[in-house]
DNA sequence: GCAACCAGCAATTTCGAAATCTCCTTGACA
DNA sequence: TGTCAAGGAGATTTCGAAATTGCTGGTTGC
């Protein structure tokens, strides 16, 4: 959006919402009052506005006129759909990114494994919860897979679409701690990677997308339920 | 957005400003300068402001800090992607209204192709330009065929691509006029529907689209070129 | 003659208060 | 006792001006 070096108030208050709400910081559903923030963040209301105008446009929080802002609210059939959209359009960009990706690709696949590897999963202070390094070591190492692919369009729907899905991802991984072997996944991708092997890359990243929505399904419903309506 | 019987002043110039930059009254490329704006639409600059935040976010204008609004530029290189993403997705989305849709479907997608059967495409003033009432059937069209598809999400981000698309349709069909057969191509598409043949739907949508966009690159360069930079 | 610097101007950005609307509480009435 | 209406409190929405920033034109020095 910009490449100045004077980031905007508005934009530093933008990207300190977003940061919250994708950490779980700010619950689903929860409401935005705008004197809160203000103080919070040390803006006018004004400034806020225009953030969270923002946030709104991308699918994170929702207005309602005279009402005010809320997080967006998750719910069992958005996770549904969320879940079939990505496998549908990550899949797609994924074999885009295989048809045109060279050397630089796979370099920077390869680069960002090593990383999420060595990024340790769960907080130091808080077991149940993911640390922010290794969060953002994972979005990085689907971002790489992803940004093989030539087309920018599919590449920010395909981006938009896993912004949304952080929302719920962060609950779904405690849940489903030790079940899975998530590093197994990752590294399978990078294997199809580096074996030029759409096919198995694209079923592997299904698979993937689709195996965090079932183990957040599987919980009894309260865990969605509970959070909806702050 | 907003369901209320109140739409805030904010929404009413956001509407103004996106059927101005879709019809191309707001040229590509144009400034948007706030004071104008202001005076124009009887509101405040705040409220501009947060007018051009959301066409910002829905990918119609782009913001430079400091230095304000403009209305998204055209590119030859942004038109081949939006048109290859388009044909990708629009065609999955397709693809999942005739596997789910029913016979409500049927019907909207019958009504709504019936409605622009009757609209007169070109301008009675100007025999260039388009009918506002034939680009609104146009487009009431396409997302009737689209709407059969169960998943809110996907329909979301075929709609977005398909706003964009329309700053480029809005030159591509003038020139073209003559040289192909839109209402032929449309009612391949009615056919398919009724024949439940999803394959057919889907390469006759996939041209179609594709179609539109080779009008537009076959004109020489100037046509795309002289109004990036306004 | 050319490049760099400085002052002035125009535009965006930010702010805080006034106006408007919604929701909740309180009270009265059937 | 339940329902409805009016009033008040709190929030959002809107506004206009001040502050900040980037650009333009003229001037000075080499």
């Amino acid at each position: 959006m910009s490449r100045s070096g004077a980031p905007t108030r508005a934009e530093r208050v933008h990207a300190a919402l977003r940061a919250d709400i994708l950490a779980g910081r700010l619950r689903p559903g929860a409401r935005l009052p705008f004197a809160e923030l203000s103080a919070q963040h040390g803006a006018s209301m004004g400034v806020v506005r225009e953030a969270l105008t923002r946030l709104a446009a991308e699918g994170l929080a929702e207005s309602q006129p005279q009402y005010g802002f809320r997080v967006v609210p998750v719910s069992v059939d958005d996770l549904r759909h969320l879940t079939e959209a990505r496998c549908a359009i990550e899949t797609l960009v994924l074999r885009q990114a295989f048809a045109h990706g060279g050397v630089e690709w796979e370099s920077n696949v390869l680069a960002a494994h090593h990383r999420l590897g060595r990024s340790p999963q769960m907080a130091a202070d808080d077991p149940d919860r993911l640390s922010d390094e290794w969060v953002s070591a994972h979005s990085a190492f689907h971002l790489a897979l992803l940004s093989g692919c030539p087309n920018p369009r599919l590449l920010a729907v395909a981006a938009s679409l896993r912004d949304s899905a952080e929302l719920y991802r962060r609950w779904s991984v405690p849940l489903g701690h030790g079940h899975r072997d998530v590093a197994g996944e990752h590294r399978a991708m990078l294997e199809a990677v580096l074996a030029h092997d759409a096919d198995a890359g694209a079923a592997v990243l299904a698979e993937h997308i689709q195996h965090t929505t079932d183990v957040l399904l599987e919980q009894p419903a309260t865990e969605l339920g509970d959070t909806a309506r702050g």
